[in-house]
DNA sequence: TTGTACGCGTTATCAC
DNA sequence: GTGATAACGCGTACAA
């Protein structure tokens, strides 16, 4: 692409090769054989001479031809590529989710275009809809989607799976995560450890999955344990700005949003002297590989990375076939303790 | 696409309708016009009447309608989408590129088309041949392709930026990164510090910036400072991995390959109860987001990765606009003086 | 201003 | 087995 329109000013006899595309016509001519006889080739058809099939190969490799991606998918139909829509990709969180699937979907030859919208939802639809409509199908991650414009989207997506987030009411597959589960695992833990007096660092008040965190919390909450609502965030920065409001609340343990924010409060608590966890016990949610790294290193509730990028390359690879749509997932996030949380203090 | 293929399979009346590629033709009969008046308004095209217009609008939207990227790509002979390939999307180091060349990319309507080669240095010709081909320009990050291999691969890259990495003798913009100097820095610090005996926590062999970091090191060592060189590797994993072999060198400070690196490293010697900084100073290289956050908090080389990415876009801009080339850049890393860092013990 | 006709590079369907 | 030829969906000279 993209040299078609170069002109070569002057007509100089000597000036430098124009660096002309080799089409299959070329190549044929070249050759001596037909364009069909040339693409018969170079997919490989069996039914093809071979002294004709050999006068294409090296007319071929001698023209230096590959065949155009988007000729290619223009005539047939597919392009070969799928994408995948993340809210920002300096999330671990989605790190993990990324390689899976880039390496599930690369057994079969299919390539990945990653979309990262920024944290910007209002981008969120034209962004899923144009990478969409450049490949075969679409793994979204938009947490922070409301649901009635997912809705609105979801044909236009079509085929695609959905994320890390449940949306009733549309046939796709969906891959979830028990954040509930995950959250009240937390809390037992905590609980277990006598902190009766917890503090939740709030992600957006957008999104789905901070809703269940919120809303499983405060279901618990009353008998067993006192709750404190922090607005805060999703990343590093916010964790550690919103650690200052927690020095006269009184608690004893840290419930953050995710583990990037468990960071930052870890970090900022560090700064003020605050020993963790011998005077607070912090856990995070997702477990990034950075989390078994921190001083301490972190509590928190494991979520399966590896499993979802494979499973959601399964899921679309099944939809773009047209096969039977297998059921809904829903991964169990894994209590994973370490050395962020303790006995919470007199 | 790939609903070409799609057959009702029994023709029911009543069946869902079928989901039929909406295209130009279709919305051109139903506005009544030609296919070329659809498209001219779909392009903005002013010289069409107003009303022809309007008609053709409300046909495309009640329809649905939206022009088919793939057939754009290839009537037009470009993509909109430019691609990046780096070696692993789990780099923090690469997060900063990504989102800068998103952006820039995006203030002109261009998408990104991110490719990983997990490391995987064999593929990395197939991946960047492939990403390029599919989009309209490459911003390349191979930091242990070798030098022949990108060599012979430019011409089929072009046009394309090189970035982290220098290759004399070929003609395309290249993004570098002044690791020499930033190496420097770091030793000048730590001999400051009084520091005498260093080790080096080296990235692989391979890596052409590990190359440079160690000829920097080695060229300064003798008079000033002993040098000792432990093999490692790029990771968190790597770092953490190769610390115990720290114990007994004698060494009081650690220069590693990167910040990953210096985290890993961090890590275990906590875990072996070692004082950082107060038994063991340790630097990393490239500033990542975490560095500001560790405990203790990372002495670094700075690495403005903030720019790479918008004047990585500039020059593949003016690559595909066959405007002038600018001058190649070499960014100096910033010292950063953190918490990691400290006088020598006696 | 609008429509006709052709080209983009490839694959697929036919005849031969 | 092989070669014309029509798709694929769209942009755009060119003519009207």
């Amino acid at each position: 692409m993209s040299n078609r329109s170069q002109h070569n000013g002057h007509t100089d006899v000597t000036g430098p090769a124009k660096p002309v595309q080799v089409t299959i016509g070329l190549v044929a001519k070249t050759a001596g054989v037909s364009r069909a006889t040339v693409s018969r080739v170079m997919n490989g058809n069996p039914k093809v001479a071979p002294d004709l099939a050999e006068r294409v190969r090296t007319a071929a490799r001698e023209l230096g031809y590959e065949p155009s991606p988007v000729a290619r998918s223009l005539a047939l139909g597919r392009t070969g590529i799928v994408a995948m829509l993340v809210p920002d990709l300096g999330n671990p969180m989605f790190q993990g989710v990324l390689h899976g699937l880039t390496a599930a979907a690369g057994e079969q030859n299919y390539r990945l275009l990653v979309a990262d919208s920024n944290e910007n939802v209002n981008e969120e639809p034209v962004l899923a809809i144009e990478a969409r409509r450049r490949c075969d199908g679409l793994v979204l991650c938009a947490p922070r989607m409301p649901d009635e414009q997912l809705h609105a989207l979801a044909p236009r997506l079509s085929p695609f799976v959905l994320i890390n987030r449940e949306l009733p009411g549309i046939e796709t597959p969906m891959l979830m995560i028990d954040f509930a589960i995950g959250i009240r695992d937390l809390v037992a833990h905590l609980l277990g450890l006598g902190h009766r007096k917890l503090a939740f660092l709030a992600g957006p008040d957008t999104s789905a999955s901070n809703r269940i965190r919120l809303e499983t919390l405060r279901a618990g909450a009353g008998e067993n344990y006192e709750l404190v609502e922090l607005p805060c965030g999703v990343t590093f920065a916010d964790g550690h700005a919103v650690a200052d409001q927690l020095l006269d609340l009184d608690v004893t343990a840290l419930i953050a949003y995710n583990d990037l924010v468990a960071f930052g409060a870890l970090s900022r608590l560090h700064e003020l002297g605050i020993k963790v966890p011998a005077q607070m016990s912090i856990v995070g949610f997702d477990d990034i590989p950075f989390a078994r790294y921190t001083t301490p290193p972190l509590t928190t509730a494991s979520v399966p990375h590896d499993q979802l990028g494979p499973e959601a390359w399964r899921r679309l690879w099944g939809l773009m076939n047209n096969e039977e749509p297998e059921q809904n997932v829903r991964f169990r996030p894994r209590l994973q303790v370490r050395g962020s949380t303790g006995p919470a203090p007199d």
